[in-house]
Parts: C-alpha cells; structure tokens; sequence
RNA sequence: GGGCCCGUAGCGCAGUCUGGCCAGCGCACCGGCCUUUUAAGCCGGGUGUCGCGGGUUCGAAUCCCGCCGGGCCCGCCA
C-alpha cells in the first residue's frame, strides 16, 4: 500500500472529516522543496476522498513571521542596504522590490500559489497576517496569555534555560519601529499586551516600550504555540511537515502537549517528510538556491514533479537535478505509464500495483481512459534542435513511427514535450546533447576530412538520392558503406557530423539525418565533398 | 546531548509497516542480431554475503538487540 493510502487510512480510523494544512514562511522563493508540503498535503485529501471520506487541504502563508534574513536576491547590490532596516519586521510589512506586486510576500509567493492549479492541487489558501489582524485568533492568544504559566512548563521540559517567568508566549510588533522580533512582552490585561522593543541578535530594537492590542493582530502568538492554536482555530487533523519539527522536543512535541492541554484539541497527524536538495545542495530561498514551480514546468510536465514526490517514502531524501537526471525521471514516468494501461508488464504483481497507485497519484485530473502514447523526451531532445517548425515536428513523428497512429491528444502531448525539450536544451542540457545543423558549409570543419571521409559522404549522398531510408537502415549503410571502401564506420560518423554541425559527435546518425531536409542533406555531403 | 533517514546489482532505487513466489525495477554492463550501432535500434542475459554480528522463528532484506559506515535535523528562531 502506499504510504499516502497508509496515511488516509488512519485517518479514516479517526474520524470522516479531515482537513489536512500545510504551509511554510514566505522567506524567499517558494521552491520545489517546500511544495513537498502542499503536494502531500493535497496527495492525502485526494487519498482520503477516494476512500470515502470528506476531506480538504489548506496552505498557510506565514506571512506574520519576521524576516530573519534578507532572502536572495534581494541580499545583492543595492537591495541588500536597502532591505537590512526591514530584518525583524513581519514579512506582510515589507515592501516588493517590484512594483508589479503588491507586498514582498505577493513578491515571493505569488507564482507559487498561482503555479498549483497547474499541478492538480487544490488547496485552501490562508494568510497568517490575515487572520490575526481580522481578530479570528483572539480568543486562543488570550486562552495563552492566561495558561502562560503552564504552556512555559510545557515548553520548559525541553530546555536547558527555563523561560523567565514573566515570560508570555506573545510576539508584539512595535508600534514605534514595526518589528516584531525585537519586542519583549512581560504583562498583559485585557486586550493589551505590554512589551519592550529591545531588540534581537539580528536586528536592533528601537527601545519603546509599548501596548499591543492583540484582538486587532498588533501581534501574534509564539510559533510553538502559534502551531496548536492555529490547528484549533482550522480544526486542522492531519500535517505534513519538515523533519526539523519532527525532532523530539521539537514543536511538533510541544504542539501536541500544548494542544491538548491548553486548547483541549488532539494533535493533527503528522507527516514528517526529508527534504529536497538541488544538485545535491541543499535548496534554500534565502542563498538562491531554488528551483520554483514556473521553473519546473518550463522543463518538464506537472506529473513529473508529484511522480517526484510521491514514488518514495515522504522520509526519503530526494535530490533533483534539471540536468540529464531529468531525463531518467522522465523515462521512469513514461514507463509506469505503461504500467498503468498494462502496456508494459512487471514482474511482481505487488509492485505493479504499486506502480501504477503512484501514476494516480501523479496526475494532475482523473486518469486518461485511453491509453497515452509520449513522445521519449531524449527524443524531444533531438527533434526540437532539428526543427523549429511543429507541423514538421508532427510529420516527422508521425512517419517516422516514433508516434504511431497518435490521437489528437497525443499529438499535444508532444508538441508540450517539444517545447519543454527546447527549454530543456537551452537551459540545462549539457553542452554535448546540444548542436545546431549548421545552414551553411562548416568550411573550416569540412577542410579537416580525409578523401576517405569524402568518398564516405559521396555514396551517402548517392544512396539518399536513390531511395528512402528508415532510420535503421540509414545507419546500416554507414556501416556497409564503410566496409565497402575501407573506411572504419566511426570516420564517416564523425564526416557526417562534421559535414552538417562542425564537430565530431551528435545524435544517432539514422535518426538525426532522416528527419532533416534529405535534399538539404544530399546537398550538403556533396558541399562538403568538393570543397 | 537528543532525534531522524540511508546502507539491497557498477550507479540510482523499490521491497521493510503486515516475515513465506521479495531477490526486484530503471540506467549501465555483457552476449547475439551480416566479425555494424555515438544521443528512441532489436533480442537475450542478473552480474547480489540485501552493511556487520547476535537473537526470535519451521522460515528474516523484512521483527528484536548491539555495532560499523554515510547523511541530515534540532539544541531552545521558526
């Protein structure tokens, strides 16, 4: 079974109704690594209404939390003097370095947002700002403020320095400076909590001394105890979240005591999950390392990335890589595809049925009822260099019998490919997959061929002219050809590449030369050949 | 100091919850396809002390204990 199905299973255990959050701080680009949280937060409604149950699933922007460092790329050039008097400031309160949008949390978290429809998630989207400044919140910041004691007792089991005892699990934002990681909240009485701008080891406090009216969110309750109260107020059964929560004594511990203590409430169930890394470094928004939604889906389709998340255990660590690892995901895709519509077979029927869960939950709508046919991206790869022209592009496909007999949607499928391929190519492929047939005669190139190598060419050209050929046998004649003259079939390899890309090596020869212009590439050899 | 994950074929991994057709997938590799395959060839092939040592069991990659190696997270910000 699939730990996604395990997940809703024991939920369904619980109860009928479930709301499953996720959501992270907005403190840089929302990248890949953090949509593992959506993702598996949506992958679980999904689960859980397929088996009956009422579920949904909600992202919640913590938009309320200070910025504790300036996130790339605004901690470069001039931004980076610009946005240091913003550090401690709730992010909501800072301003976009592009006027296009509204807020630096619009800034960092619009596309993302925007970007999960197209990946097939459905979530309900929160604002943390919004909801303390509408007052929803105020009933459980006061049910803290008056069990402050206990929940420092909570809290204080997992600390070597036990917190002071005036100690309030409230964060005021100043009104004098408009920090809200500097103020030190040390009474309160009814409404207001009085603190102290005294300043944090990233930002400096401003020194007034204040009142914070926390029914009109003036300030917001403490993360360890913002996470159970926030569970309360969404009735909120089941999160995934990173594995630094996970860790004992984390906040998830302390969430769960102060839940149930405090708010009378049962911990949501917890997803704890790994993170993504990037090319084997850890992404971060705040050091630029990121990979964003619009990203992905300039390269690769929305399935890929949820076939990404959901093809192993939410624990396991993942590593991306846009580079040739892509290809790998893509094939890996393709095949369980196959999978699905028993086009391919699989050993163990155990893990056939594992497979082909994972392609469900793969899809961004309900599973085509026809089989779907792809075109192989490394073949996109090829295709997109050689041709510009999609009505090309389809003709060579379809004669070719790299699609056969393909549907409308097929056809679709695999211009979307194309394009994501030509994407691919110019951003990402490695030097080497790259080549551009070159319009006219690499002269330079062509001076470097033996009369071999010529001779090879000649009868190239003389048997294109005389016939057509498949891919297959084009490539065979190079290898007859070669043993007819005595030429050792990697020369003439190399003559043809250098004949129409200036360099030595490209794509398969049969395939590559069969789908360009056969006049064009009879013209060419000859070009070359009387030079 | 605490917590988590990983260790299975050359590489990347699934399988571990619920012990028994679980020794498997992809790529790579090897052999053959006319002593021909550079980047969609075709067919065939598993190349393995499931990290190590104990234990439980009729039976262990799977459960328990210990150890080794690699990685990550938390240490009072979230």
């Amino acid at each position: 079974m699939h730990w996604i199905d395990r997940v809703a299973r024991a939920l369904l255990k619980r109860g009928k109704k479930h709301v499953i959050a996720s959501g992270i701080s907005i403190s840089g680009h929302i990248h890949v690594g953090h949509s593992n949280d959506v993702f598996i937060a949506d992958g679980i409604r999904r689960a859980v209404e397929e088996s009956g149950g009422k579920a949904t699933a909600l992202w919640y922007a913590d938009d309320y939390d200070p910025m504790r460092r300036i996130p790339w790329p605004l901690n470069q050039g001039e931004h980076a003097e610009r946005y240091r008097k913003y550090l401690g400031m709730p992010y909501i309160d800072i301003p976009s370095p592009d006027p296009e949008y509204e807020n630096f949390v619009e800034y960092f978290s619009k596309s993302f947002v925007d970007s999960l429809r197209d990946f097939g998630v459905k979530v309900k989207v929160y604002s943390g700002a919004k909801i303390y400044r509408s007052g929803k919140m105020s009933r459980l910041v006061k049910t803290a403020l008056e069990n402050a004691g206990e929940i420092r007792k909570i809290l204080n089991r997992y600390r070597s320095t036990p917190l002071p005892d005036d100690w309030l699990p409230y964060d005021a934002i100043c009104e004098k400076c408009g920090k809200i990681a500097t103020t030190k909240a040390f009474a309160w009485d009814g409404s207001v909590v009085k603190y102290r701008c005294e300043g944090c080891d990233y930002a400096p406090g401003c020194g007034h001394e204040g009142e914070s009216d926390y029914t009109n969110g003036e300030g917001k309750l403490t993360w360890r105890v913002e996470w159970p109260a926030r569970w309360k107020l969404l009735g909120v059964t089941c999160e995934p979240f990173g594995k630094d929560h996970a860790v004992a004594g984390g906040s998830y511990d302390t969430g769960r005591s102060i839940a149930k203590r405090i708010f009378n409430y049962d911990a949501p169930y917890p997803v704890p999950y790994e993170w993504v890394s990037f090319r084997g470094d850890r992404m971060s928004s705040s050091r630029g390392v990121v990979f964003t939604l619009p990203q992905w889906l300039e390269i690769a389709e929305p399935e890929l990335l949820r076939y990404f998340i959901f093809r192993s255990k939410s624990m396991k660590a993942k590593d991306f890589d846009p580079g040739l690892p892509l290809l790998d995901l893509y094939d890996e895709f393709d095949m369980i595809e196959q999978v699905y519509f028993d086009r391919r077979d699989v050993a163990e029927p155990k893990r056939k049925k594992q497979y082909k869960r994972i392609y469900e939950l793969s899809l961004v709508g309900p599973p085509p009822i026809r089989p779907v046919q792809r075109l192989p991206f490394r073949f996109a790869a090829v295709l997109c260099q050689v041709t510009q022209d999609e009505q090309h592009a389809i003709e060579i496909m379809t004669s070719k019998g790299i699609l056969a007999k393909p549907s409308g949607r097929d056809i679709r499928l695999a211009l979307i490919r194309l394009r994501r391929a030509r994407n691919w190519v110019s951003k990402y492929a490695p030097e080497r997959l790259r080549f551009r047939v070159l319009k006219e005669v690499p002269v330079e190139a062509v001076r470097r061929l033996t009369e071999k190598q010529k001779e090879g060419l000649a009868r190239l050209a003389d048997d294109l002219s005389s016939r057509d050929y498949t891919p297959v046998e084009l490539h065979n004649r190079i290898y007859e050809i070669g043993k007819s003259i005595e030429l050792k079939p990697s020369e003439l390899f190399k003559a043809v590449y250098l004949a129409l890309l200036g360099r030595e090596s490209g794509p398969r020869v049969g395939n590559f030369v069969s789908v360009l212009d056969r006049e064009f590439v009879i013209g060419r050899f000859r070009d070359a050949v009387n030079l």
